[in-house]
DNA sequence: TTTCGTATGTCAAGCGGTTGACATGTTAGT
DNA sequence: ACTAACATGTCAACCGCTTGACATACGAAA
C-alpha cells in the first residue's frame, strides 16, 4: 500500500492535521515539529497524492496544450518554450498533438476538461468546437482565432509576408508564387497570403493539402508547369525546404534562377537549413506571451485583457534569395 | 459552480448511483433510463470530473514523458509517436523537458509521483535519480541505462555506429574522427562510439559540452587543427549538419574532401537536409515498444519481461558521403 | 406460485488530503 | 498573575465520484 498522510502523523507521531499544516506551511508549527515530521516524510517516501490534492483544492495546475504535430519544429520549438516557463510557475503540461483533425481534437479538449486542466493553450486549426465554450475555462489560443471571445497571440502576419515578398521582389523576382498548407484557413496566417496578394500584380497562391510526399509531388509539378517562377514564398520552412529540394532535382538553380523564402525560423531550420532565407517568428515571445495571457485569465476570471497580440517578426536573409 | 453528477441526477429524475451506473455501464439499465441521463448531461453540459474518479480508481491514465527538450526533431518525433500510441489506449501524456539537468529530471519524477502518474518514460540523460525507484511504478527507459532493474528500449547502436563508420571506410575515408554530445555517458548511444572505435585505428572522439554555437565554434577549431579530416561521425543530425556547415565555410567540399554521416534520420531531417547520410533510428518502433512495455509493466506489476530491446537501425546514403 | 433476472433506488463508506472550528497547553511579555 | 501569541491536537465536513450492500419493484419463466 502506498504512503499516505496519515502514516506520516503516526511515523511522527503527530496528527495528521500537524503534517499537513507543515506540508503547506500554515498556522502555527515549531522547529522541532517540523523536523520530526519531515523526517518521517523522507524515512516513509511519502509523496503527497495531488489527486486528492487537487479535488480538494479545485485546482490541478494542469494547463493543456493542444498542437498539430511536436514533431513540427515550429510547434516542437513553442511546446518547450511554453514547457519551461510553465513548469517554472509550477503548473504541468498535458501534450495533445491534434493533427490538425477535427475529431481529435474534440477529444483532446473534452478530456482536458474531464481532468479539471487549469487552462489551455491551443494552436490547432479547428473552428467551432464547442467544448471551448465550458464555462469561463481559460483558453488562449496561438495564432489560430478560435471564437470571439477567445484571445489570440501571434507574429505579426502580414508584416511577415511583406516582409518575404517585397524582399524577392527587391532581389529582382518578377514571377513569385505563394504556396501554403491547408493550415491557413482562418488563421491570422492568411495575412501572409493577403501580404502577398497586396504586393503581386498576379498573385498565385497554391494550397498544398496533403503530406510529404505529396508536397514534394505538387512542387515538381508546379515548377514545371510555370517555368518562369523565379520566387516562391512558402508558409513555413518545411515547405520551402521541399521547394529547394525539388528545384536540386529539377537542375533549377538557387538562388540564381528561382528564390526561396520561408516562414518560421526556428532554431532546428536554422541548424539543417541555414542557407534558407526566412521571416522568423519570435516563438519564445509567442510563448511568454500567451502562458502570461494564459496565467492573468486563470488568476482573474473575469478580465479579458486585450484580444489579440501581435509580436514583431524579422526577415533572415541567408543564400536562397 | 460546476455541473455535477448529482445535478445530472436530479435533472433526469434518478439516483446518482444510477448515473455513475450509465457513465461506466455498469450493472442494469433500461434503455429510457439511460437516454434520460444522456440527455440531462447533454443539456447540463456535464463533464465527469476526472479527478474525483482518479482518486478513488487509484489509476490516473497518465504517463509521464521526460526528454531533455521536444524541439530536437528525435524527440519530437518520439514524443508525437508515444502521444498518439497513448492517447489511442485511452493514457494521456504529461510532458517534461529536463534539458538533461540532473536537478530538473528529479522534480519531474517527484512531480510525476505526485500526480499519481500510471507510468513513465524516460530519454533524458541523468542517473541515479532515486525517485525512479519508487515502488513498483512502472518506468520503462528509451536508450538510457536508469537502473539495474529498469527496462531500456533502443536501437542497434552498436550496428549503427558500425554502418556508419564501414560507410566512410568503404567510400575511401582514411581519417575519421567522431564527434559527439556529452548525452552519450552511460547509455546505449556510447556502443556507437565503441563501433567507431573498434573499426578505425587510430579512433579520435570529440566530446562537444555546450550549446550550439559552441559547437558549431569547436568543430571549426576541429577541422582547422585536422586537416587531414576526411571523414566525420557525428552521433546526430544536428551535429552532422554543423559540420556541414563548417565545412562550407571553409570551403572544404563535401563528399569529394570531407565526408559527413549523422546519426537518427527524423522525418524532419530528411525534408530539410535530404542530402546527408545519416543513420535511421527506428523512431515509431522504439515508441510503439516502450509504450508496449510500459503497458504491459502496469497491467502486470509483477512480470518484468525482457531487459533490453535492441531495434534495427538502417543506413541512408545521400549526399555527404 | 415461486423464483429469477432486470431495473432502479437509498445509504454509507471510501479515495487522500485540506480546512475551519474548537480545545488545550506552553511560553513569553507586561 | 494575566493576557497574548504560539504550538498542537481532535473532530468533522468536504472535494466529486464509485461501489458494495441492501431493498424494492416488475415481468417472465419454471
Amino acid at each position: 500500500m502506498k504512503v499516505k498522510l496519515e502514516d506520516v502523523a503516526k511515523a511522527a507521531g503527530v496528527s495528521p492535521t500537524t503534517v499537513s499544516r507543515v506540508l503547506n506551511n500554515r498556522g502555527y508549527i515549531s522547529e522541532l515539529t517540523k523536523e520530526k515530521v519531515e523526517n518521517a516524510i523522507k524515512e516513509l517516501n511519502y509523496y503527497p497524492n495531488d489527486v486528492a490534492r487537487s479535488l480538494f483544492k479545485k485546482r490541478t495546475n494542469f494547463i493543456g496544450l493542444i498542437v498539430p504535430t511536436v514533431s513540427n519544429p515550429f510547434f516542437g520549438e513553442l511546446s518547450l518554450y511554453i514547457e519551461n516557463i510553465c513548469s517554472s510557475l509550477g503548473y504541468k503540461i498535458i501534450l495533445c498533438n491534434s493533427s490538425g483533425q477535427l475529431e481529435k481534437e474534440k477529444a483532446y479538449a473534452t478530456m482536458l476538461i474531464r481532468h479539471q486542466v487549469d487552462g489551455i493553450i491551443v494552436c490547432s486549426y479547428n473552428r467551432g468546437i464547442d467544448t471551448y465554450k465550458y464555462p469561463k475555462l481559460p483558453i488562449v489560443a496561438i495564432d489560430h482565432y478560435l471564437a470571439p471571445t477567445i484571445p489570440v497571440v501571434g507574429s505579426d502576419n502580414y508584416m511577415g509576408g511583406k516582409l518575404a515578398v517585397q524582399h524577392l521582389i527587391d532581389r529582382g523576382c518578377r514571377s513569385i508564387i505563394h504556396i501554403n498548407g491547408p493550415l491557413e484557413l482562418e488563421t491570422p496566417a492568411q495575412y501572409r497570403r493577403k501580404a502577398y496578394e497586396d504586393l503581386v500584380d498576379n498573385p498565385i497562391t497554391y494550397e498544398l493539402q496533403f503530406d510529404e510526399e505529396d508536397i514534394v509531388l505538387s512542387i515538381r509539378k508546379i515548377l514545371t508547369e510555370r517555368p518562369e517562377t523565379d520566387g516562391i514564398f512558402a508558409s513555413d520552412d518545411m515547405m520551402a525546404a521541399a521547394c529547394l529540394q525539388v528545384a536540386r532535382e529539377l537542375s533549377i538553380q538557387v538562388p540564381e534562377q528561382l528564390k526561396v523564402i520561408g516562414y518560421d525560423g526556428t532554431k532546428t531550420t536554422r541548424s539543417l537549413l541555414p542557407q534558407l532565407t526566412t521571416i522568423k517568428q519570435p516563438i519564445e515571445e509567442i510563448a511568454k506571451t500567451s502562458v502570461k495571457k494564459l496565467m492573468d485569465m486563470i488568476d482573474n476570471p473575469e478580465c479579458s485583457g486585450s484580444y489579440e497580440t501581435v509580436l514583431p517578426v524579422q526577415l533572415l536573409i541567408s543564400e536562397t534569395t
